[in-house]
RNA sequence: GGCCCCAUCGUCUAGCGGUUAGGACACCGCCCUUUCACGGCGGUGACGGGGGUUCGAGUCCCCCUGGGGUCGCCA
């Protein structure tokens, strides 16, 4: 059975690249009819946050992740890890170090000073003298002194790292706590994980955790270390680049299978396809074609797949959507032939909203180009005209008034150009939109009488 | 700086020794059209550099360059 996990640690929102690891992790586990554990890596007390905890549950939620059990804390496993600490301690694979913190400093310092680099002395590695008073000790492993640890990451292939690079790190803290590379291998193998999918800052601490697999005996997993996604400019992601918290994408007016498409697609892909069902995604996906590159984010794809994926959502759907962004549309008669409109030209449901607005409400101002452009010629008498056939018929779907525009353009002898761009103004404000027949079938005979009517007052 | 990882259009990528180096986003044209979009069609655009190996290299090896990661009693 395949276990996979997604490890966070509590420390703020859930943001673009740990979701995309959570993805692959989600993937991988539901492909394989495994189970996907969510455990959050609590053991530093004192930069905990509940807070952070639930930001992510909220995110795991809106995007339609979903995990298996109960969410593990570190926190509440304290004992357990003690045991193993005791083990080692036991089994001569651990020791107490008595240096303070503020040797290890000035150890580091030095070493620094003389160009090498820091790294413990390992000088209470084979301690046997009485320890010096007042200094609560940290417990360290005992790493291998010599030779090369190797794994093989699924991602990158064969890694080797020479002993001489690792030093005995700690396990536990002075405070007894233990350490984030201890905790990490115990829960892991405890946890049945099978294959440790996350991102390749935590390539350097896959040796470590290896000593510590290696201590206590148990089974290695398959380690992938999937590369960073870069900002639009290639560099490092960070808050300064803007929506970095997977919420903000909800209230930008994107939907989530399209942020989920669009992460899968950073660093991984499937031949030439681009658009993935969640289905699709679990049937095809497999860690091992991840990609070794780190890959940049680009907010016009996922503009673009935002897009696609509001054309092919059902109107009953957007109407939900669009509650988020103070647009009610339930009881509105008209509201398939709007959303219809909409779908096509909205790259997300804010914008929609935006689009909506401007039709639902009479326009307060008029665009200054749109008025140059619809200010022409006779505009007047073909305005007047259209309102007079407008207010003599009883239209109600875009083909009747269709047919009004068209018996004015018949009439006059004019193209549809010059009825269109005055008419779009007046209803509009503004010379983009929605066809103009449309336009009014939503708003309807009355309303588009009221606002023509407006503009031929306002402007004469 | 030490160690490690990476390198195909601007971006996401396909490619797994023999390809006119393919697709997608973006961009630019054209078509559709009462406008803006959508859609359709077409176009610009890439193997970082240098050495090898080979009949043949984007694909394999080495060096350089350029990015990145990591060197905590954080995770």
């Amino acid at each position: 059975m395949v276990v996979t996990r997604f490890a966070p640690s509590p420390t703020g929102y859930l943001h673009i690249g740990g979701l995309r690891t959570a993805l692959f992790n989600w993937l991988w586990a539901r492909k394989n009819g495994g189970k996907f554990i969510l455990r959050i890596e609590d053991t530093d007390l004192s930069r905990n946050s509940e807070e952070a905890t639930r930001a992510i549950i909220e995110s795991f939620d809106w995007v339609g992740l979903d995990y298996d059990g109960e969410v593990a804390y570190q926190s509440k496993r304290f004992d357990i890890y003690k045991r193993y600490i005791q083990k080692l301690l036991d089994e001569g694979k651990a020791y107490y170090c008595y240096m303070s913190k503020e040797e290890l400093d000035a150890l580091r310092e030095e070493q620094q000073k003389r160009g090498e680099r820091p790294r413990y002395d390992r000088r209470y590695r084979d301690f046997k003298g009485i320890p010096p008073k007042g200094v609560e000790p940290v417990v360290r492993i005992k790493a291998p002194l010599h030779g090369d640890i190797i794994f093989e990451d699924g991602i990158k292939g064969t890694i080797v790292i020479r002993a001489e690079e690792l030093d005995d790190f700690i396990i536990a803290r002075s405070d007894k706590t233990p350490t984030y590379n201890f905790v990490v291998a115990i829960d892991d193998a405890l946890m049945g994980v099978t294959d440790v999918i996350r991102g390749d800052d935590h390539l350097y601490n896959t040796p470590k955790q290896l000593i510590v697999y290696e201590a206590l005996g148990f089974k290695v997993p398959k380690f992938y270390h999937v590369p960073m996604i870069l900002n639009e400019q290639g560099k490092k992601l960070s808050k300064r680049d803007g929506a970095m918290d997977v919420m903000e994408y909800k209230r930008m007016g994107y939907l989530p299978e399209a942020l989920l498409n669009f992460l899968v697609r950073l660093g991984w892909s499937y031949g030439d396809q681009e658009i993935f069902t969640i289905e699709e995604m679990k049937e095809l996906f497999d860690p091992k074609d991840i990609n070794k590159s780190a890959s940049a984010y680009n907010l016009s794809k996922l503009e673009w797949l935002n897009a696609h994926y509001i054309k092919n959502s059902s109107n009953e759907r957007l109407v939900n959507l669009l509650k988020d962004f103070n647009i009610y549309l339930e009881s509105h008669d008209k509201k398939e032939i709007l959303l219809d409109a909409l779908k096509d030209r909205a790259k997300t449901i804010k914008e929609m909203a935006e689009l909506a607005k401007e039709i639902l409400e009479e326009p307060e101002n008029y665009d200054e180009k749109a008025l140059k452009k619809a200010l022409k010629g006779d505009w007047r008498e073909i305005l007047t005209l259209f309102l007079e056939k407008l207010k003599a018929s009883e239209p109600h779907l875009p083909v009747d008034f269709h047919k009004i525009i068209e018996d004015v353009v018949k009439e006059k002898e004019i193209g549809f150009g010059k009825i269109g761009q005055p008419l779009r103004v007046a209803l509009l404000g503004k010379l983009s939109g929605p066809g103009l027949d449309e336009v009014m079938a939503i708003i309807g005979k009355e309303e588009s009488i009221k606002r023509v009517e407006k503009f031929l007052r306002e402007f004469k």
